[in-house]
DNA sequence: GGCCTGCCTTGATCCGGATCAAGAACCGCC
DNA sequence: GGCGGTTCTTGATCCGGATCAAGGCAGGCC
């Protein structure tokens, strides 16, 4: 949801997740931090989750983090930059799963199948830590927190994935889904009201099952009804509370 | 996806899933029979996982097996009889995420928000295998086939989930819907071609994101390809290829 | 028996969003 | 600079499935 280099159209600081922490502190905002926090820093346990992080990057827009089909051993937590997932069915039409922040995690749906059911794309130049689930796994084993935390992850990804199966007015997607990357934006340390689409108008389309036209002509009234300002990909948000009123049905809480 | 009463109506003899086997083996078709096998029959290990299991039912129709709002302690593995779960959104609207067999979980998606996010309803007389969540956490960090097992639920179900997603016609929904109702009744040890449909069409529609009405006119037609036999809930699959090829967009593999 | 209540089916109509089409704005590239 | 490709916007038309409406059928209850 931001460019990884200053490209002087997003008003904010560089933010917060601009680098990783250091040794000690791990990732700022890193998807584990709960996980590190409830072992305690310091403690000998998480230098042993440091150990086997991997650090991997630069990702340059619309290379593969990795693909379907690719063997399962590890999943990704976003560092910086944006990624979308998706599938292409057997008539080859492309099915857009999601879209990742940084903090966020991609790849856990890549456990049971034991190999990569979809693609992940990065959506501009992107950084990751990369965790070999083996590793993970044998490191959960001895340490209950990070074992639940991988449940409370995969637990709150099933959670996310029901809200989109219902039928809702391409109004209500729209809302909802600006609503929800408005919050995700908040909850990273960035502005939750100003930030840029990193994806095309065509990929929030496809994740919404609308036509990109459509997702055009919603964006255009909400422009119109004084709920956001959009200008390409530049979104402001100016009325968090009637947007989220409008995809309320959608929305968790 | 049966009755377990001898209705009359099945033509199946009463089923494997009839019963949980004994102590040494364990529910035959159980959901955690894999983990089983893998801590191996007959070692202690297995017994710990048998003790912190407790056979709860029976459920009428219509009864809450949880509702929504309810602390999470426990995840259900269905031992006989079917299960709806459902959300009811802001709006008042239901919301059916899924039904639920003989041998397949449900409770998984409560880990996250530590609350149940959704209600399960019986749909039939049905019985479950429950087991306390933070029990089976613990042996899941002792004995890490366990733990291996729980990840893959979890992650099974998030692939399944994002299936619906998809904008798909009425008529690929409903042989998808039907095709991996017949496979699931396969793997379960009922006919995969021949079963109930124990729940009403309404609830098919919910879930499928339909009108009530359209299920019934796609079932027709159907039918009036040769494609299946319905008779109010008793379905027969006559050409289960034709089916799947309609599906095949929406169906794994 | 008669009646009521769900559930299911079928027909008629309507509407939201897909699709088709055309043009505008914005690249990167030569 | 000019040019071709991609992305985005806006308008016109069309269609699949929702909605409205009516009737059939089975089970439960008095």
């Amino acid at each position: 949801m931001r460019s990884d280099h200053p490209p002087g159209r997003l008003p904010e600081p560089p933010g917060p997740i601009a680098d990783d922490g250091d040794e000690a502190h791990f990732c700022r905002t890193c998807a584990f931090a709960g996980a590190c926090q409830a072992v305690g820093y310091g403690k000998p346990e998480l230098r042993q989750l440091h150990c086997l992080v991997e650090h991997v990057g630069p990702f340059r827009t619309g290379e593969y983090v990795f693909r379907t089909g690719n063997p399962f051993r590890a999943i990704f937590a976003v560092r910086s930059g944006t990624v979308k997932t998706s599938m292409v069915d057997k008539e080859g039409r492309e099915q857009v799963l999601g879209f990742y922040l940084p903090g966020e995690v991609i790849g856990l749906n890549g456990i049971y199948p034991e190999h990569f059911p979809c693609d992940a794309i990065a959506l501009e130049t992107s950084y990751f830590c990369r965790f070999s689930f083996p590793a993970m796994s044998a490191l959960a084993a001895r340490m209950p927190a990070v074992q639940h935390h991988l449940f409370r992850l995969l637990s709150k990804e099933l959670g996310s994935a029901s809200l989109l199966a219902g039928d809702h007015s391409a109004d209500e997607r729209m809302a909802a889904f600006l609503a929800d990357l408005g919050q995700r934006c908040a909850a990273r340390g960035f502005s939750g009201t100003r930030f840029q689409l990193s994806m095309s108008r065509g990929d929030i389309a496809n994740y919404l099952r609308l036509a990109a036209e459509t997702v055009s002509r919603v964006l255009s009234r909400f422009r119109g009804q004084g709920l956001i300002q959009v200008e390409g990909r530049q979104l402001v948000i100016l009325d968090p509370v009637g947007l989220r009123r409008i995809g309320r049905s959608l929305l968790p809480g």
